[in-house]
DNA sequence: TTAGCTTTCCTAATATGATTAGGCAAATGC
DNA sequence: GCATTTGCCTAATCATATTAGGAAAGCTAA
C-alpha cells in the first residue's frame, strides 16, 4: 500500500488547478481525489470537509492575487498604478478563472481576517493616496474601485461582452480612463 | 393518488422563493420537490433537469428586475434616472438575494437572447442618452455602469462592507455621485 | 357515459458526491 | 527495533440527480 504523499499544499494546488480547468462551482472532493490518485475518504486526513477545499483555493487565490498586485504596484503611482492594479485582476481572471471565482467565495469573518483580503484593501488605499482623497471619501473610493474592478472582470468572465462587436480591451481602457478622471477631478478632492 | 397540481409557474415560483431563503447556490431539485409535497422524480414531468430549475429562476429574476427598472426609469432622466435604476438593482438584491444571484447564472446564448437581459442593456442605453455620449463611448459606458452596479451590489451582498464602520448607504450615494460626475464631464462628450 | 389518450405522479433502481467508522501498513521518533 | 502517529483503504450511509416503467387522474370525443 504505497502512499500518495499528499501534503496540504499539493492538495490545495491540485484543487486550484482543477478549479481553473472545470470551474470553481464544479470543484468537488471526488474530482480532487481522482486527480491525486486516492479514494475519496482519504481526503479527510487532510481537510475537514468539502467546504474547506474551496476555502483553501480561495485563500491561495487571494494570496497569489495580492502578491501579483503588490509587484505591479511597486514603483508606480497615479493612473499608472491604477492601470497596473486593474490589469493584474483582469489578467489573473483570464489566466485562472477558477481561482478568480474562488476569491469571491464567502469566508467566515475569522478566516477572512486572516486571509490576504485585507492586503487588497490596503493596496487599494495605497493606490488612492495618489489621488489625494480625504476620508471618508477614501473609504468610499476603495469600495467603488473594488466594485468596478470586480464587476467588470466578472461580467467579462461570464461572457457578458462576447455578443457585442465593441472590443473588450478598448472598453476596459475607457473604464480606466473614466475612473482615473473621476478620481482626479472628484468634487471632494481637497482644494 | 391526489395530484399536487404543479404548473410550470408554481414550480418556478417555489424555486425562486427557496433560492431567496437558502441561497441560489443551495437551490436543489429535492428541496423544491419537498416544498411542493411531491417526490423528486415527479419534477421531471415539468423540467428537463436540475439545471433548468436554475435557468427558470434566472429568467424570472431577470424579468422582474427589468420590469422594476422600467417602472423606475419612467419619467426620469439624468442623475435622477441613474439613481433610480441603481436603486432598483440594489433594493432587489436586498429583498431577493437568491434571485439576484440567479441573474448572474450563465445562460447559453439562445436562452440569454430570449431573456430580459437585452431589456436591461436597452434601459442602460436609454439612461445614457441623458448623458449625450457618442459611440463607441456609449457602449463602453453601458459596460462600465453594468459592472459598477453589479460589482457594488454583489460585494455588498457578500458582506464585503460589513466590517468597516463607514455606512454602506453613504458609500452608495458617493459612488452614484461619482458615476454621474464622470459621465457628465467625460472627455468624450460632444462639444 | 365511457373508451381512450395524455399528463402527473409514484416506486424502484442506479450513479455520483460527501462523510463516518474502523482497519492496516508506512513513516517517524526514540 | 518498537511504539506511535499518520495516511490510505474498504465498507457503509445519506443526499441529490436521473431513468424506467406503472397507475391513476383528468380531458376529449363519440
Amino acid at each position: 500500500m504505497a502512499r500518495a504523499g499528499i501534503t496540504s499544499e499539493s492538495l490545495t494546488r491540485a484543487a486550484a488547478e482543477l478549479a481553473d480547468e472545470i470551474g470553481f462551482e464544479r470543484l468537488t472532493g471526488s474530482a480532487v481525489a481522482r486527480r491525486l490518485g486516492v479514494k475519496d475518504p482519504s481526503l479527510y486526513a487532510h481537510i475537514r470537509n468539502a467546504r474547506e477545499l474551496k476555502v483553501r483555493v480561495a485563500l491561495l487565490a487571494l494570496e497569489e492575487l495580492a502578491d501579483a498586485a503588490a509587484a505591479a504596484l511597486a514603483g508606480r503611482s497615479g493612473k499608472d498604478a491604477l492601470v497596473a492594479l486593474a490589469g493584474v485582476y483582469r489578467d489573473y481572471a483570464a489566466k485562472h478563472p477558477g481561482r478568480y471565482t474562488a476569491c469571491r467565495f464567502e469566508l467566515d469573518a475569522q478566516t477572512a481576517a486572516g486571509s490576504a483580503g485585507p492586503r487588497h484593501t490596503e493596496m487599494m488605499r495605497a493606490l488612492l493616496r495618489g489621488y489625494d482623497l480625504p476620508e471618508p471619501d477614501q473609504t468610499d473610493a476603495v469600495r467603488f474601485l473594488g466594485a468596478a474592478f470586480h464587476g467588470y472582470v466578472s461580467l467579462e468572465l461570464a461572457g457578458g461582452f462576447r455578443h457585442t462587436p465593441r472590443d473588450a480591451d478598448a472598453s476596459w481602457a475607457w473604464a480606466l480612463d473614466t475612473l482615473d478622471f473621476a478620481l482626479r477631478n472628484h468634487p471632494s478632492r481637497p482644494s
